[in-house]
DNA sequence: TGCATAATTTTTGTCGACAAATAATATGCA
DNA sequence: TGCATATTATTTGTCGACAAAAATTATGCA
């Protein structure tokens, strides 16, 4: 029950509620704030936002469309859960976005792009400096997604996105195993990375986007493999 | 102006008045009924399926969230454009989920997913033997999305999908040009992808799926370049 | 007490109506 | 007549209320 997320009643402009009850659900669930599995109560909503139930539906009915939520019908509607069991087909589907969409970045970035890349990579750069894992964690989803952009492939970006996304939620399980030794290490290839896209090399952009993501994720894995603790509270 | 989709007002089912006004509206976009830029007016389906514009409304915004419409803020909604600038993006995915989702097949299907392949099968040649074009679109489709289904990776089969959705509406614009005889050679090929999917080739499996798709998209452009003209009044 | 059925409460889906935003039309003035 | 402003009309976004469905609690009977 944290306090009013709510403006004064009329202040608010026509259609703008929407986006926000959106967005920060959206956030809320990818942060795990809402853990898998919480109770989404309409009512609750409106009246935290201080709006009719309409908009708030609205708002979660484009939720249950990304799949953040579950809605069973004239029943309750939760966070949906993480699918541990079939956690090697977010891998499969996560390194090949990495490949593809480095690989097109190569092949079809404009000047400017490398200009936004290099931009989220002093970020993540800092944050690694900084052992802010939670900033890791957002700013390298921002590198590889400006890096998707590049590429020029809305098909690839969206689900790209969605899986950034996704990863984003497994992370925040984990996130305190981030204070090691490797980050630096996906520092050093994010510049090798930029690089090869600069160069135009699609050959050598697509081998080393494969390196990059199977090290990421083995070392996800490695955290699941250790049954590292859970630091937030489901 | 077609006569009435609705059903006695109280004789309805609680929650099925927004499937049911999706999948019509899905399947009158995907085949052009509603051609791109028609305007969709709200009220104009209310009284067209006798129900209020809340659950219209909802339908609207599941649609707008896969990008079958575009909705402008208090203004108008209209069926989205068909991307002819960008239509490499396109053919770029729908390769690579061929291939993606052919070799997840070959290598994850169980015994039962083959039954299901094969039946799609038979009704895709059904199809070609009856020179039905629209029948050919929609059973390649099938047959396809089964072999996905048989990789069990949610991510690819749920891009993969769209992307058939849209070429469904490609196709669509195109379909009297698939009276010739390539779509013999397409069931050929099928059988052979069902075979090394069986014999859990994976690497055959990628080989034949890209040939494959490689020539479903020179058909395409074939077409395009062609200059086919559209036998569906926009 | 134990269990099946009935009454109550809670929550979701739908409705009709109103208000804001924009488009269309009309009016006034040079 | 031509154009800027004002008026009207249309359409979207939001609201409060009601009704159906399910969950919860209460009641009756053995």
């Amino acid at each position: 029950m944290t306090d009013n997320d709510a403006i004064s009643t009329s202040e608010r402009k026509r259609g703008s509620g929407v986006k926000m009850v959106y967005d920060l659900l959206r956030d809320e669930i990818l942060d795990l704030v809402l853990p898998p599995g919480s109770p989404i109560d309409e009512v609750q909503l409106a009246e935290r936002f201080k709006m009719s139930r309409t908009p708030i539906r609205e708002a979660l009915v484009r939720l249950a469309g990304e799949g953040l939520i579950d809605t069973l019908p004239n029943r309750s509607t939760m966070v949906s859960n993480i699918d541990f069991l079939n956690m090697h087909t977010f891998f499969d589907a996560l390194v090949l976005m990495y490949r593809v969409t480095t690989r097109l970045a190569a092949q079809y970035h404009r000047i400017e792009d490398l200009q936004v890349i290099r931009g989220h990579q002093a970020e993540f750069a800092a944050a690694v400096a900084a052992q802010d894992a939670l900033a890791m964690i957002a700013t390298n989803a921002a590198f590889h997604s400006a890096i998707a952009d590049a590429g020029r492939n809305a098909y690839f970006t969206g689900l790209f996105n969605r899986l950034l996304d996704e990863g984003r939620r497994i992370l925040r399980l984990y996130y305190q195993s981030y204070e090691d030794r490797l980050p630096q290490r996906f520092v050093d290839e994010h510049e090798d990375i930029i690089a090869v896209i600069a160069a135009r090399d699609t050959e050598a952009a697509d081998r080393l986007a494969t390196i990059h993501a199977e090290q990421i994720v083995q070392q996800i894995q490695k955290l699941f493999a250790r049954g590292g603790k859970l630091n937030i509270a489901l």
